[in-house]
DNA sequence: AAAATAGTTCATAAATTTACGATAGAATCA
DNA sequence: TGATTCTATCGTAAATTTATGAACTATTTT
């Protein structure tokens, strides 16, 4: 943002802002499908599919995990990463809300 | 974006991206909800309701034209913004079948 | 024709996002 | 222990977004 605008908004619109926000870079729902389609998958291997480098894959990773629609543990060396199945359902809640009204209930 | 990401992805991808993009700003989901409300508005009146300018305010409206879910027309000096339905329901569409996809069918 | 009204577009500044390579850290393997 | 593997984080550069005031355009009104 600019020229500060931490406007106070609605809670409701900011949480689906917020999440709107997460998944509007295509990269990151081709993360979302990989890992949906894999049920569990590293940074590495989604590194192996996708156009990007390493950091970029693991920085993507992290944005979802702080979105909340993603969730993750470590193995080894590795960190393994899976849909947070709550938050998916939280997300279509609001989704829904937000629509209903809009296409006249 | 940085150095070139101009990568191409799946175009449903892009397109649900795209989307959610224009709906990850708290005062564009405001705006959209007004709009919404009032079934065809003005920017004045949305810049009466909204703490931005007359010209954040319009180059919002002009975005969500751009994306689709609004649409205009003009009355002497004003300009009338409602929902574009067929792109709302289009919109919909695209997140309905992203997330059945995710929640498992 | 001049003034008022409503909106768009332009130039801009500040903030944020995106992407990368390099580096650092943690766990495993030889 | 030293090397390897995998990920996270840091520093950064470039691009984009957000917001504003000023200037411009078009349509009324006086």
């Amino acid at each position: 943002m600019a020229r500060y605008c931490k406007q106070r908004f609605d809670p409701e619109n900011e949480k689906l802002a917020l999440f709107a926000n997460s998944i509007s870079h295509p990269a990151r729902l081709e993360i979302i499908k990989i890992i949906s389609d894999k049920k569990e998958c590293t940074c590495g291997e989604i590194v192996n599919l996708l156009p990007f480098s390493q950091s970029t894959v693991s920085q993507h990773l992290s944005e979802l995990k702080i979105s909340g629609i993603l969730e993750s543990r470590s193995e080894g060396t590795k960190s393994l990463y899976s849909l947070n199945q709550d938050s998916v359902d939280e997300f279509v809640f609001y989704y829904n809300t937000f629509f209903k009204k809009l296409m006249g209930l």
